[in-house]
DNA sequence: TCATCATAACACCTAAAGGTGTCATTTTGC
DNA sequence: GCAAAATGACACCTTTAGGTGTTATGATGA
């Protein structure tokens, strides 16, 4: 019971624009729903749904103080992407990959 | 005429674990899309639109070569991702993370 | 206990993503 | 010039994501 098993994938979890500026505001500060909602153009509901695909995927955590839920920014699962990014860093540079470019080129016209 | 204006969102084109395996297949390689569709479970047409948001998103090139149109990794927009990520650095270190949650839970009950 | 407030849960709608199939276009090689 | 091969473009279908509204649940405070 120590992880709460990805059912939501994080790469799709950031790929919303809404999601991406509810974890900055999550991580400075722990906040409630409200709080949270009105911070976006949405109704609560729709809020609720995005933290909900944001909790799935690990990326906050909820933690109810009396009536209200508080939700805070839960920023390991980013690991997964940083690795994944880590993969193409061997092709980041614009010089290398233009020669590598340049050379197929050459051979096969 | 410099950059083609992404209208897919980086991030939306990396949702997609499909995209994803398309972006390290074409790391190492230029390859058409009936090599690059050999290696999925779906129509030529399937693959064809999702080499269609990665060239959007300005991840992938693609360049002609008599009837065929060959395709390789571009992948200067994953800075983006890369950029963004960096913001959430700060919060990366799991004793700081808890530390600050536990002073804030003494300090609000 | 009871009214109130905050959130969760439910049914539902709309638009877009992901997929298939078919046809048009272009290049190759004879 | 013409058949074959590779890709692009189009119409279409199905599923899901993102959104709203309403109702149920649970904690607060008089």
């Amino acid at each position: 019971m120590a992880e709460p098993a990805v059912r939501h994938d994080v790469f799709q979890a950031i790929a919303d624009p809404t999601r991406r500026s509810m974890l900055k505001l999550l991580a400075d500060k722990e906040m409630p729903i409200a709080a949270i909602s009105q911070c976006f153009p949405m109704t609560r509901t729709a809020v609720n749904k995005h933290l909900h695909v944001l909790s799935d995927a690990g990326l906050v955590s909820r933690r109810k103080v009396g009536r209200e839920t508080r939700y805070r920014l839960r920023p390991e699962p980013l690991a997964e992407i940083k690795e994944w990014l880590a993969f193409f860093d061997q092709y980041w540079d614009d010089r290398l990959a233009a020669l590598q470019r340049f050379v197929e080129t050459d051979s096969d016209e």
